[in-house]
RNA sequence: CGGGGUGUGGCGAAGUUUGGUAUCGCGCUUGGUUCGGGACCAAGAGGCCAUGGGUUCAAGUCCCGUCACUCCGACCA
C-alpha cells in the first residue's frame, strides 16, 4: 500500500540502480543462478525453458528457409584455427586451451571453440567437390567459450549458448542474399516472437567479425538506453574458402571456391528480453516464448470444490496454451507476486465467487489490468489477451526506443547527447575509422550500425565535417 | 587486464573501528488456524564467519596471500 505500483519489494527498482536490478530479476526469476565455475552460470529449469521455446521457435523458421542442422566437434586443433590470419588474430586472446590429456601433454594444443567457422570449413573442405553440392546450408546449436574478463549472466559469460548457421555458396550474390535473408530471420523473430523493436544494418569495418568480408547486425535498445546487438549475420566472401582450399568444380567445368556466410544468435538474447520487457515487478515474458502462458491462482481452496475446478480449467486449457496450476499451499497474494516476477503474461484466478457466476478473472502482467471472463469463452479472451499482449510489449517497446533516438548534426551536440542523454544516436559519418576513433575517445560511443534506413540528416561528417557517406546509429553497447 | 567495493546458516544483513567463542529478519521442517495482493501462532533444524598462512593465552574481528562475486573502464555475441 506503500508503493502500489511495485508489489516485490525483493526487486532492486530500474531507476535506482539498473545494473542491480537486472541481476535482482535473473535471480528472482530463476532463470539462472551463478556457479561454482568463474564466469559461467547454471541455467535453471525456467531459464532452460525458455531458451528451448527460443531454440524451438528460430530452429523451425532455419528449417522453413532450408537449413540442416550438424554437430561439430567442441575441440579445435591449433593449426586448424590458425589457417585464416584474421580470424585467428580475432579469437587468439579470448580462447581457452586444452593442454593434456590426461596425465600426457599434447603433441598440439586443442581450443575449445570460441565458433566454428574452421571447423565447418574443415569439413566442407572434404565434402564440396562439385556445384552440384551447393549450397551447403548448416546450422549447429551448441555452447562454446570464450575468456571473457567481466561476465554478467546471459549478457557476457564464458561459456554462452547459441546456434551456428555456416553456409557455402556457388556465387558471391547466393551468399550475400543468405546473409541478408538470415539477418531478416532474426529481425522477424525479434519482432514476431520476443516482440523487440531491432534495427536492421551493416557493422563498420571497425566492428565487424574477424575475418568476414562484411558483417549485418539488428540492433536493440535496451531499457536503461544502451544498445545489444541481438544476432549477427556474416558474409565471408572466399577468403576461408582459399585458406582452406575448399574448392569446387563449375558449371563451365573450372576450379572455382565457394562463398561463405555464418550467422548467430546467443543465448544473450535471454538478456534482451530482460532488459526490453522486465519492470520492477520483474520478469515480463512475450507469450510465443513464455515457459509458462498462463498460470492459475485457485483462491479458497479449503472451500468445497475449488480445487477440483481449477483442476479442470487446467486440463480444459493445457490442450491449447501452456498451462500451469499452483495447488501449493502459499497464499494468493505471494503467488500473484511470485508469477509476476516470473513474467507469466496470464493470471486466472478462480475461486468460490467465481465458481457462483462461471466466471475467472484474468490479469494481464504487463498491465496488470484485471476483468471477468466468463468460462465459455475462455479459450477465445486468452487467444485476445495474449495477442493483445505481444502487441503491447512491441509498441511500448518500439516508442521507447523512439523517444531514446536522437539526432545530431555536430560534434558539440553529439557530445552533448552522449553524455547526458542515454539512447540511440543518429548522425553521419565520413567513412574514416579516424572518426569513429575519436567518438569513442571524446563521446564514449560505438558505431551500432549503417542502418539499410538511410536519411540524409546533414551532408558532412558528424567529426570531421568533411562529406558524409551514410548515416549511422551510434551509442553505448552491452 | 587496470581502479573501487563485497564475501558471516539457503537468502539478506548486524557484529570488525576498540580481539573474549556468533545475532537478527526472511526462508526451511512439523503441527494447527487461515486463504480475492507476498497470512498467523507454536515448536524445531541449520554456520569450524570465502579460502590459505601469520600474530596472540585467545581471531568473524589484526597482518599478508589467494579465490569468487560486483561496479567503473579497456575487450567482446
Amino acid at each position: 500500500m506503500a508503493d502500489q505500483n511495485k508489489l516485490v519489494k525483493e526487486i532492486t527498482s530500474m531507476d535506482e540502480d539498473f545494473a542491480k536490478w537486472y541481476t535482482d530479476v535473473v535471480k528472482k526469476a530463476e532463470l539462472a543462478s551463478y556457479s561454482g565455475v568463474r564466469g559461467c552460470m547454471v541455467i535453471r529449469p525456467y531459464g532452460t525453458a525458455l531458451w528451448e521455446n527460443i531454440r524451438n521457435d528460430l530452429d523451425s523458421r532455419f528449417k522453413a528457409t532450408g537449413h540442416e542442422n550438424v554437430m561439430m566437434p567442441m575441440f579445435i586443433p591449433e593449426s586448424l584455427l590458425q589457417k585464416e590470419k584474421d580470424h585467428v588474430e580475432g579469437f587468439a586472446p579470448e580462447v581457452a586451451w586444452v593442454t593434456h590429456g590426461g596425465e600426457e601433454k599434447l603433441q598440439e594444443r586443442l581450443c575449445v571453440r570460441p565458433t566454428s567457422e574452421t571447423l565447418f570449413c574443415d569439413h566442407y573442405s572434404e565434402v564440396i567437390h562439385s556445384y552440384k553440392d551447393l549450397p551447403k546450408l548448416y546450422n549447429q546449436w551448441c555452447s562454446v567459450v570464450r575468456w571473457e574478463k567481466t561476465t554478467r549472466p546471459f549478457l557476457r559469460t564464458m561459456e554462452f549458448f547459441w546456434q551456428e548457421g555456416h553456409t557455402m555458396h556457388e556465387t558471391a550474390e547466393e551468399a550475400i542474399e543468405e546473409t541478408e535473408r538470415m539477418l531478416n530471420v532474426y529481425a522477424d523473430f525479434c519482432e514476431q516472437s520476443l516482440a523487440i523493436p531491432v534495427v536492421k544494418g551493416k557493422k563498420t569495418d571497425k566492428e565487424k567479425f574477424a575475418g568476414a568480408e562484411s558483417t549485418y547486425t539488428i540492433e536493440a535498445l535496451m531499457h536503461d538506453g544502451k544498445a545489444l546487438q541481438s544476432g549477427t549475420s556474416h558474409y565471408f566472401g572466399d577468403g576461408f574458402s582459399h585458406a582452406f582450399n575448399i574448392t569446387f568444380t563449375g558449371r563451365e567445368n573450372t576450379i572455382q571456391y565457394p562463398h561463405q556466410t555464418s550467422w548467430g544468435m546467443s543465448s544473450r538474447i535471454i538478456g534482451a528480453i530482460i532488459m526490453t520487457h522486465g519492470d520492477d515487478n520483474g520478469l515480463v515474458l512475450p507469450p510465443a516464448v513464455a515457459p509458462v502462458q498462463v498460470v492459475i491462482v485457485p483462491i479458497a481452496t479449503h472451500k468445497p470444490g475449488v480445487t477440483e475446478k481449477a483442476q479442470e480449467l487446467c486440463e480444459r486449457l493445457q490442450k491449447g496454451f501452456r498451462v500451469k496450476l499452483d495447488l501449493s499451499d502459499n497464499s494468493a497474494g505471494w503467488k500473484f507476486a511470485e508469477y509476476e516476477m516470473k513474467g507469466v503474461p496470464l493470471r486466472l484466478e478462480i475461486g468460490p465467487k467465481d465458481i457462483e457466476k462461471n466466471q475467472c478473472v484474468l490479469v494481464r502482467r504487463d498491465n496488470r489490468e484485471k476483468s471477468f471472463v466468463s468460462l465459455d469463452s475462455l479459450e477465445e479472451e486468452i487467444t485476445a489477451h495474449l495477442k493483445a499482449l505481444h502487441d503491447a510489449l512491441y509498441q511500448k517497446a518500439l516508442d521507447r526506443r523512439e523517444e531514446m533516438t536522437y539526432t545530431v548534426s555536430n560534434l558539440d551536440e553529439m557530445i552533448e547527447n552522449a553524455t547526458n542523454r542515454p539512447g540511440f544516436i543518429k548522425a553521419m559519418w565520413c567513412g574514416e575509422l579516424a572518426c569513429e576513433e575519436k567518438l569513442k575517445e571524446v563521446a564514449g560511443v560505438t558505431s551500432r550500425c549503417i542502418p539499410f534506413e538511410q536519411e540524409a540528416i546533414t551532408d558532412t561528417c558528424v567529426c570531421c565535417g568533411k562529406p558524409a557517406k551514410h548515416m549511422l546509429y551510434w551509442g553505448k553497447a552491452y
